[in-house]
DNA sequence: CCGCTTGCTGACTCGTCGGTCATCAAGTAT
DNA sequence: ATACTTGATGACCGACGAGTCAGCAAGCGG
């Protein structure tokens, strides 16, 4: 009787899924933590598949780190640069709800592993610095250049560093990886940096 | 002839020499990357008399970071009940150089640690959460009473989640364990956010 | 000086895990 | 059908490092 295959070829698909497997192990146990077997059989494969496709351990593990942040940042940054809004409906609206869901998503994840790993590659965090935060923060500047230049801001808000916006977010990020469990309003506290910085640097 | 003897016994002191041995190797390289022989070698010592002092390399992890922690956080608070300066002249006095002063600290790599090591260590972290952070929340809760109850602050300020004055200094935290070389003013960050908390809340 | 306690040593064990490779079998071309 | 390519497997290897323990010697009490 000729039964199931016991496996289908899918050179397109598997790197991804490795990719994804892998993701969802790290997230769980740390970097240094997780087996190559744990990702293999994650993604239902063997752990000699995992070799095919990812020459290294540390390979897979940049992969996925770009993998993840590279399909985010995009979307955000084409959000700020293209928006109709006025300065502050645009922060009061869409860049408030991205920040309030970055804690409970991927990058946190990413900015764990980078925590705690980073030292070890460097290359990874330079891809991270001139992909993620470079552009971000540029991205916060032009934004408020553009309220200034539309009157909606006072001049002095081009001094400010970008950095302010972000804060509160950073720490219910780092919170959240820490503590997860324990409470803290974390909407409330980017809601209140940022009525704080409207009502400093509105027009 | 009789030589140098080969070691002391140095019951005493040996504990706390190996534990801050290994604080300085978990800050270069990582919980899960330390061999527990390199500490042993950092504090002069064999890698058996480690094992006599802390039963396993968990037990030694934990000593460590209780041992950072407790020596700091008990000053500074006593500082803030103590003080007799006005609420905006400690602010801006000893509050924000303490601030200043702890992305450099072993502070941050006691952070770095729990960040990464800390879902794996329940207890190690409720014991931190307690000691540190709602010791220290709570104090500037008592301080921003007593700055109301002085008629410094309005009574707005009472509604204000202590968080909001450690965020930059968090995202100050953040950016140097990844970033360590990349400028980034955080003393500017950390003054600007506590002018804005000022301006917002003074009488 | 001697003998006993115990702080201390370092060679060893043993499980684990990153990485390899001989082999198999799915799919394809002829 | 048959031969061939290559995606996929899993047993295996080697190193590495946590934890053990038999024995050594510092230093104290008599």
């Amino acid at each position: 009787m000729p039964g199931e295959p016991k496996y289908q070829r899918r050179k397109e698909d598997r790197p991804q899924e490795i990719a994804d497997a892998a993701f969802a192990a790290f997230a769980e146990n740390g970097y240094a933590a997780t087996r190559i077997d744990d990702v293999a059989r994650r993604a239902g494969v063997s752990k000699g598949l995992t070799y095919l496709y990812y020459k290294t351990k540390e390979d897979l593990f940049k992969a996925v780190v770009k993998n993840v942040v590279v399909r985010r940042v995009d979307a955000l940054i084409g959000d700020v640069e293209t928006s109709t809004l006025s300065s502050e409906e645009f922060i009061r609206g869409p860049l408030l709800s991205f920040m309030k869901k970055v804690p409970g998503s991927p990058i946190a994840i990413v900015i764990r592993l980078l925590v705690s790993e980073g030292p070890r590659h460097p290359d990874l965090v330079a891809y991270y610095y001139e992909n993620v935060v470079e552009r971000g923060l540029g991205a916060i500047r032009r934004f408020i250049q553009r309220g200034v230049e539309r009157g909606e801001f006072r001049r002095e808000a081009l001094d400010l560093q970008p950095h302010l916006f972000l804060a509160p977010m950073m720490l219910s990020i780092i919170w959240r990886l820490i503590f997860s469990d324990r409470p803290l309003d974390t909407d409330d506290l980017m809601e209140s940096q940022l009525d704080m910085l409207l009502a400093q640097f509105k027009a």
